[in-house]
DNA sequence: CAGTGGTCTAGACCACAAG
DNA sequence: TTGTGGTCTAGACCACTGG
């Protein structure tokens, strides 16, 4: 356990939170304005702030102008998951880290994707179906697809000794996405391929993103049976 | 599209992320000081400083005292989980929501749960098993134990009306854990209380909440089929 | 050692929203 | 209207760590 000083702002921090567990300060409650606590505690308004703020972040604390601070009535949990690249991913879990490209095609989007993504008819995608190895078995199968319109560039990579996803990373240093996290029963391609069972509930992720408007990718991986994906507080 | 001053701490960012998807700044750069930056914006150090950490919360840079700021090599994918109280997840999925306390009994820590979570083989646990319901329907399995020697309190409560969820989350607003997402196929008997077919794919959630070196409780969650846990980035 | 980020201060002005 | 949080400034000192 660290010891902050009660004028650092993780020292303020600490203090609040001590309050909220000790209950004098209760969910809903408004607890004193940043000018009365920079008092109490004998520092800068901007010390206070900065831990207050900091709690807000995190889901504790609610802040509105003029209505001022109350302790969140619904404390929020809020995980951070840190999704790394699959190669990392696979390595961290003990594994050399291998893919195989399955297969790779240009197309145009259907009329469901057209819809669902809002992608004009005449632009080219192209489909990536890839099975990624942990030393050598099979650890995850993804589908892809990418949007050409927004990545050109990607058609003189060699997707063979890269990853997809990694020249995206690298690519496309900064963009929204949508992350869905489900579980599947494994189909019967899907089993051949992770070398498990028909019907094997295989953990799931589906992830759009999206530079501006234009989706730049979409993408479906099922990672084989025993995958746990974790996060820490 | 929200348009920021120059010398605002967001205006900053989004002109560092203007650098950096220009490819101005590449992918492990250095970036200029912040002193240098402050010039070039003419504003405040305080402020640059403000905007470059954000940005390094959010993974996209990497600093370091002495050695300067750089463009993250690998830019990690940080997904905000929201992880709401279950009653608040089926509510938002359109439901009343509604539960049942199946079973509920106090018992001593077997070994394997002494030394996985070192608890102290004399104290008392309550173990709860809950049936989570939207509209009637089976919406997720729940079974948890609770620590008495850190929340004696819960045994006052009753669990019939509120949720040990709820309760936990309202009695001890701030502690540690861990989550880990995977899939598991329904046994027969979570296929019977959550009406799906034996070997369905669950999406599952297991949770330890820690007060310090104590753990509070630990959770596995079962979710009925279709279930999908959404973040955005 | 010296340069960088991390933090604190005292003061100021602004933006928002409750009454 | 007015009290609250949100932000910026100019300056200062500190903590860490690379050279």
């Amino acid at each position: 356990m660290t010891i902050y000083d009660t004028n650092s702002w993780q020292g303020i921090k600490s203090e609040v939170i001590r309050r909220i567990n000790d209950r004098q300060w209760q969910p809903g409650d408004l607890i004193p304005s940043e000018v009365e606590l920079s008092e109490q505690f004998g520092c800068a308004r901007a010390t206070v702030n900065r831990a207050l703020q900091d709690l807000a972040d995190a889901g504790v604390l609610d802040r509105r102008r003029k209505a001022g601070t109350r302790v969140a009535l619904n404390p929020v949990r809020k995980a951070t998951l840190e999704i790394p690249v699959i190669r990392k991913d696979a390595e961290a879990r003990g594994g050399t880290y291998s893919f195989d490209l399955l297969s790779q095609q240009e197309f145009t989007p259907s009329a469901n994707l057209q819809n669902k993504y809002r992608l004009d008819p005449n632009i080219s995608l192209v489909g990536l179906y890839t099975l990624h190895r942990a030393n050598l078995k099979p650890f995850a199968y993804e589908e892809r697809w990418i949007n050409l319109a927004v990545v050109p560039e990607i058609t003189q990579a060699d997707l063979t000794s890269i990853s997809a996803n990694e020249w995206l990373v690298n690519h496309t240093p900064l963009s929204r996405g949508e992350f869905g996290f489900s579980a599947t029963n494994a189909t019967k391609p899907e089993a051949l391929l992770l070398q498990c069972d028909e019907g094997a509930a295989l953990f799931t992720v589906n992830r759009v993103t999206w530079s501006g408007e234009a989706p730049i990718t979409a993408v479906r991986l099922v990672y084989a049976p025993g995958y746990s994906m974790v996060s820490i507080v």
